[in-house]
DNA sequence: TGTACATCAGTGAACGCGCGTTCACTGATGTAC
DNA sequence: TGTACATCAGTGAACGCGCGTTCACTGATGTAC
């Protein structure tokens, strides 16, 4: 349609890449077509091959996008713990559950994520690496390499709870499932573990 | 091929449901096809539907029996805790990590359960209270409905953790997030949370 | 300032392929006589 | 005991469809004159 700026191409990436985020988390990565995931960003498929190499590229792309943007929603917590149980208040909600398009890309693919391609595993070990650095830093600012086993048993705990919350056909226990993460993750925040 | 005795059909029914749990546990829900299924158990695609209403009706049946088997393989363990100290062990062991095929079908499927049929869900619900029953009893087998919290802490731990050493690209990070999970899980199963 | 042209982001039809599902058919078996 | 037949689990080709990918084309723009 256009000869624009340099910087029009870029916006338009940028675009097909925040729309393949909320539907590969609504859909699951196999059940999003790349004709979709342009629809969504307003455009034809034919267009998707002048912004990616193919959709393996795009899913790696977009899972090292999200990834940033949870570290950085992560960064402008309030310091220390209160902003971890902040967080867990957050994730762990009804919310958060019920829209998993626009929620945790862990919970929403982790499992399709362990069946991907090198790239995509590369963008995301990269992106969680620094997310459990901040967990970490939060749990213990002046000694985190103490407080990585802490991070990881807090991160794979909202992570699995999530799924199993969204996995069930059952609103009470779905409900029970998160309030019980909640105050299990509280204590892990308190107690620490190993 | 033949008029056998009435149980033969069920035998070969239950031949496809142990061949599609280890199909759809390896290349996930939608990543595995009819064709493919059937071949693994030895069939053509064109009996499938003597056996199954459709896709959806075999996964919520595959769902459902491989419950079923954790279920049963968590009964046969020792009982108290020791029982659960060494279920740890194995599930977060290389040897299950690098075997989706034939390991936990939450790890291997959970967040793609979320975005199942409901029978699917409701076959998955059914089959993991009973789990959770399990791991609550080890754990206060004098009380267990008090530890019911901790028994979902532990569940979605080893879930987590199991999805995200398979998930990231980096063997040596993946082998510490078993360790680390392995320590978690045992300060869980000591200190209780909750 | 006005016009001709080169650029290139985006279009939309088409490629071969595998999907879930249907269906007319096959052929080994247990049963009836 | 031997033969004809009904049964029905399984075969394999075919259905329409959406997949990921390719490609000839369009047309609005910035640039050159």
């Amino acid at each position: 349609m256009a000869r624009y700026g340099s910087e029009h191409k870029q916006v338009t990436r940028q675009r097909i890449i925040d729309a393949a985020g909320r539907r590969l988390k609504q859909d699951g990565i196999d059940g999003s077509g790349v004709a979709t995931l342009m629809a969504d960003a307003g455009l034809t498929n034919g267009a998707f091959y002048a912004h990616f190499d193919s959709k393996d590229d795009l899913v790696a792309t977009v899972v090292g996008d999200q990834l940033d943007r949870q570290a950085l929603e992560f960064s402008e917590l309030p310091g220390g713990s209160e902003g971890l149980t902040a967080f867990v208040g957050e994730y762990l909600s009804p919310a958060h559950r019920d829209h998993p398009e626009v929620g945790c890309p862990s919970a929403a693919l982790l499992d399709e994520l362990g069946r991907g391609t090198d790239a995509t595993k590369r963008a995301y070990t990269t992106g969680t690496t620094a997310i459990l650095d901040e967990i970490a830093a939060r749990l213990k600012p002046d000694d985190p390499d103490s407080a990585k086993g802490t991070a990881l048993a807090l991160f794979t705990m909202l992570v699995g709870s999530m799924q199993l919350a969204r996995a069930v056909d059952d609103k009470e226990l779905s409900d029970t499932v998160l309030e019980q993460g909640v105050r299990n993750a509280h204590a892990l925040i308190r107690g620490g573990a190993t």
